[in-house]
DNA sequence: GGCAAAACTTGATTCATGTCAAGTACTGAT
DNA sequence: ATCAGTACTTGACATGAATCAAGTTTTGCC
């Protein structure tokens, strides 16, 4: 594993297409995974904080299928492909970990998919913020205080939203008291709220 | 492994929150997956298809996080986790088969997920179709003519969209040409068409 | 084969979100 | 500190999909 490694905010960390050599671990800043549409757009698949990971859907065919690029400055991990199928060969509780992590990324996706799927242009954008809540808090950042790194036309093309519905949707739970909004800093104050509209699974 | 098991039409493979013993692979017949709502709704998170496996985001928690049941007449292997760790620990080109496959999975879910956010209520369906289509030819089935084995409730809380929706979609591309529909039996006459609507990553 | 229930299609209307356009507030550079 | 460029907000309007409401076809059962 090689760890200290440092990105600029910009610069692309994977490229789709790339063979996959190594997979990355987020130590702290955040990234934004996506795809160039063929008309030249890009598809936003979501956003990586720091303890996650990059890269696990290159497992599909050895190719990373997606770009990733930094939205803060960045520092990672490194660990190398070869490396990782050594450690595998020895570690049970390493391939448990592994499978762990591509089912979670698996169920994370399809659930997120399916509330995108079955809500409206402020149930989405609750639900974006209620996740990002969720998994800054179980990094032990403060889950009702952040600033978001990600453009509203970032978080709109995550959402399958237009960039003025998205700041619309943040315009409106402000009004209701349920955030306060300056720019690109948050604070939830009623996370109650956001969960419900967020909705979900029972 | 064990083969051979059967299951009925409307019958449960697995169900959300059981303890994960074994992964599936569907023989014959097909499936939907799916979790319930708070309201009690469905969110569809996809078809299963032979060939394809059922449970993999199990390994997130070591527990099912969705139903499946069946569509029609289904044929299916059982494989134990204990028999697939075991497996693991001496056969290399398992655990990147094993690995593979779910990385494929998740990238499949991310690449939907994009699509549907992008695409309108005639693009998802097309894609959908496409998506279909595809995955039949892979099987070796005819990728033209098929029998939907879903409703059209089914497909559109799938897509997110109503069923009213799906089926004005199915129309269109019937008056257009592109389609012959009988109730659930579909030619697809331009798939060409198809796919340029459906749309995708470059 | 006939019947009832379910699945599907089609039409009229409403509403949410996209689109277009203007103006305001950040941000980073000099 | 000022300025320029970008990001964001807000408003007016258009549009595509949801909703509501009949009708029609298909399916499965007796």
């Amino acid at each position: 594993m090689q760890r200290g490694r440092q990105l600029r905010p910009g610069v692309t960390l994977v490229r789709a297409g790339e063979p996959m050599a190594a997979l990355f671990v987020v130590r702290s800043g955040s990234a934004k995974r996506y795809s160039v549409t063929l008309g030249g757009g890009e598809q936003v698949h979501g956003f990586v904080l720091p303890g996650e990971a990059v890269g696990l859907e290159g497992f599909a065919s050895g190719r990373y299928t997606c770009e990733v690029s930094a939205l803060e400055p960045l520092s990672y991990c490194r660990v190398p492909i070869r490396k990782l199928e050594q450690l595998l060969e020895r570690l049970p509780g390493l391939r448990r970990e592994i499978l762990r992590l591509l089912g979670q990324a698996l169920d994370e996706s399809q659930r997120l998919r399916g509330d995108l799927a079955q809500s409206d242009a402020r149930g989405r954008v609750a639900h974006f913020l209620a996740d990002l809540s969720h998994r800054l808090a179980r990094r032990g950042l403060s889950p009702t205080e952040f600033r978001l790194s990600m453009s509203r036309a970032d978080i709109a093309r995550h959402l399958g939203l237009t960039l003025e519905t998205v700041s619309r949707a943040l315009g409106t739970f402000k009004r209701e008291g349920w955030l306060r909004v300056r720019a690109r800093d948050i604070s939830v104050l009623r996370p109650d709220a956001l969960a419900a509209l967020g909705g979900g699974i029972a």
